[in-house]
RNA sequence: GCCCGUGUAGUUCAGUCGGUAGAACAUCCCGUUGGUAAUGGGAAGGUCGCCGGUUCAAUUCCGGCCGCGGGCUCCA
């Protein structure tokens, strides 16, 4: 048979013959470099026997798919390291992951970071030592036999699963006197691993299940190369330098006070001029697309949410009622039934559909407490939200309406990158079977037509309806989901929503709910992590600051600011203090404003300011018509400064 | 909700092997009128997360609760 090399060459080989094999026939110098190989994409173990043709490829321990190998084992010598030195370890599951791998263990010790140091030396001896990793497969019989010997119940659990899948035979790899239950592939030796840091032990649940018992998990990563490590772990701190939790209160943007409430946010005057102009450019941006407005309570009695099924399905995420004489009154988790209040206050024809009904709508969900995570996870957030009512003629025209237009809004923020996501029909779910279909097609041709590519996420739908999700990159690559687009229908049901059709009959129209920012704490927490608190001319909260070198120069600096807010532009001139000029650029560049206007005798004589960017270059002097200009149209613009 | 960690001035952190605490920055006051990233001096500021227990005495030891952080689960 035949294997098709990336240069194109087709290599004769006999089928079953091993990728090292293979690898030490093309060259000897190949052979010893070997980790592993790819046959049409999927990761081959070195030790592997070759029995189909395709598009084959060697993987030595320098290529990116190599990190998966290294990580692989880096977590059997994790594994073999905390056996070595606690008591009655057992194992679960020790993968591989995006970013490094991870071990779960059960052990009566309970693992604390104080321990990485003696466990990291431990998997040092382990490299040290240089066992050859061999692999060996065992019947189902045996395998049973040696695991119940070894008092591995959870890796006993995971055999009679492969075994009642149908799988008679299971391998095992083993280094040392370290035997685990495992796929594969892994590296040829430990001396291979070279580059690998313990990051943070935390618990996790036995199959991921809460009713299982929590094990304890260590998270780590390794890599080939020394230079990939301390990128690593650069990246990390890049990303903790950027945390909006962090930045948010620095930048006098908001606060929270989790002795009030947590999760509830605090704008302060800064972070709601931001947010101000968001809303502004999303209304403005909604307008333009045949959006209209709406806006509803925030309270409602328990008759709605029961006609809803909130109460029914989502009560445990809403906050407990409040009481007004024998009536319940629930803060409200979404905005759809009041919604479709509005929808039902009419008779709806036809002729009025599509409807697009938009509200920036607070709502509040009693989120469990160990899931709070700042902006991105709050218990009270504003919701972008809308709901599209539509006959199903118009579902698909609607759906690439809604798709358009969040591209268009992100593309505004410097996000151009992104992930999407069509999430199917699960297995519980409402509705019939052909809107069903109906409207994922919709939602796929949609996307084919926009020319995106998108991953199909086989059951992931809502138990209402299938949707869209979109991801955004950031500016460190990190991906952020932020739009949703989901068909519901469940509560057009609930509700008996209808329309007249051409026909003189009443018909069940498609409602789409979609939220495009997500939310807008989320947002504006994503979007202070992606420009690291300096945000572009147009949004941030303060656009000038005008400073005066001496206070001899306060009255040419307030009659500078007033020029420029007379304009429209957001300026503060720094009179009210007797600091020299470097301090004053000193803060106004950690609150990152984006242009600085110095002020002195010679601007005062000329009529002019000096202009100093908060990238630090110092532009010069010009005159003050000439700055408003400039930054009008870098405003106007929507430009990074 | 669960596991682990953690909680000292506005902020970042030190400290007390049980005798009620200290620095830097920020704040306020005084002096300096300074030309592109921190002017000098002084003052004020903390029931050491909350509740309970042990003790002559608890911020420190023990227990419970709350919050925060890293994860897991959840996000109809």
């Amino acid at each position: 048979m035949k294997l098709t090399l990336p240069d194109g060459d087709k290599l004769e080989i006999e089928e079953g013959t091993r990728v090292i094999d293979i690898a030490y026939d093309i060259g000897e110098g190949l052979g010893n470099a070997t980790v592993g190989a790819t046959l049409d994409g999927e990761l081959l173990d070195l030790r592997d026997e070759v029995v189909d043709e395709g598009d084959f490829e060697i993987i030595t321990i320098d290529s990116p798919r190599a990190n998966e190998i290294i990580r692989h084992t880096a977590s059997h010598v994790m594994a073999q390291a905390v056996k070595r030195l606690y008591e009655d370890v057992k194992l679960a599951i020790g993968p591989a992951i995006d970013d490094g791998f991870y071990y779960d263990f059960d052990l009566p010790k309970s693992l604390s970071e104080e321990n990485f140091a003696e466990i990291k030396s431990k998997m040092e001896d382990i490299v040290e030592e240089g066992y050859e990793i061999e692999r060996l497969t065992m019947d189902a019989e045996e395998a049973e036999e040696y695991l119940s010997d070894k008092n591995e119940k959870y890796k006993l659990e995971l055999l009679n699963e492969f075994v009642s899948e149908g799988e008679k035979e299971v391998s095992f790899y083993r280094q040392d006197g370290f035997t685990d239950l495992c796929e594969g592939p892994h590296l040829r030796d430990t001396s291979q691993l070279k580059h690998f840091e313990l990051l943070d032990v935390a618990g996790a649940y036995w199959r991921g299940d809460e009713n299982n018992v929590m094990l304890q998990r260590i998270y780590a990563t390794a890599f080939a190369k020394e230079k990939n490590l301390k990128e690593y772990v650069q990246r990390k701190e890049e990303a903790k330098e950027r945390d909006h939790r962090k930045l948010g209160p620095e930048l006098d943007l908001f606060t929270f006070h989790p002795e009030l409430g947590p999760g509830l946010v605090y704008w302060h005057p800064k972070g709601t001029e931001v947010l101000h102009q968001i809303k502004e450019f999303w209304r403005a941006k909604h307008r333009k697309a045949g959006y209209e407005f709406v806006s509803t309570p925030h309270i409602g009695k328990s008759d709605l949410w029961e006609k809803s099924g909130h109460l029914d399905y989502f009560r445990e995420d809403m906050f407990p009622p409040m009481r007004e004489s024998n009536q319940e009154y629930f803060l409200k988790p979404m905005n759809c039934p009041f919604h479709i209040q509005i929808y039902q206050s009419r008779t709806r024809s036809y002729r009025d559909l599509p409807l697009r009904w938009a509200e920036l709508g607070t709502v509040y969900r009693h989120e469990r407490s160990g899931v709070l995570h700042g902006l991105l996870r709050a218990r009270g957030f504003t919701q972008d939200d809308a709901h599209v009512i539509t006959t199903p003629d118009q579902v698909k025209e609607e759906v690439t309406g809604v798709l358009n237009l969040t591209f268009d809004i992100m593309s505004a923020f410097g996000f151009n990158d992104y992930k999407v996501a069509l999430s199917t029909k699960p297995e519980k779910a409402v509705g019939d079977a052909k809107r069903w279909e109906e409207a994922t097609e919709a939602l796929r041709e949609s996307i084919m037509d926009l020319g995106l590519d998108y991953e199909v996420e086989k059951g992931e739908g809502a138990f209402y309806g299938p949707k869209i999700d979109v991801h955004l990159e950031d500016a460190l690559g990190r991906f952020w989901q932020t739009t949703t687009v989901q068909f519901d229908f469940n509560l057009p049901e609930r509700f008996d929503m209808t329309y007249m059709g051409s026909d003189g009959r009443e018909h069940r129209p498609y409602m789409i709910h979609r939220a495009l920012m997500g939310t807008l704490e989320r947002f504006f927490g994503l979007l202070v992590e992606h420009y690291k608190g300096a945000f572009p001319v147009w949004l941030s909260p303060v656009q000038v600051a005008v400073l005066p070198v001496t206070e001899d120069n306060n009255e040419y600096a307030e009659k500078v600011a007033e020029k420029i807010r007379n304009e429209g532009i957001r300026v503060d001139a720094r009179t009210g203090t007797d600091e020299n000029l470097s301090r004053e650029i000193h803060e106004a560049q950690l609150e990152k404003i984006p242009y600085m206007l110095v002020v002195g005798d010679k601007e005062e004589e000329t009529g002019e300011v000096s202009l100093r960017l908060r990238t630090e270059e110092d532009l010069g002097p010009r005159p003050l018509e000439e700055f408003i200009e400039f930054a009008t149209e870098k405003i106007e613009e929507k430009a990074r400064l």
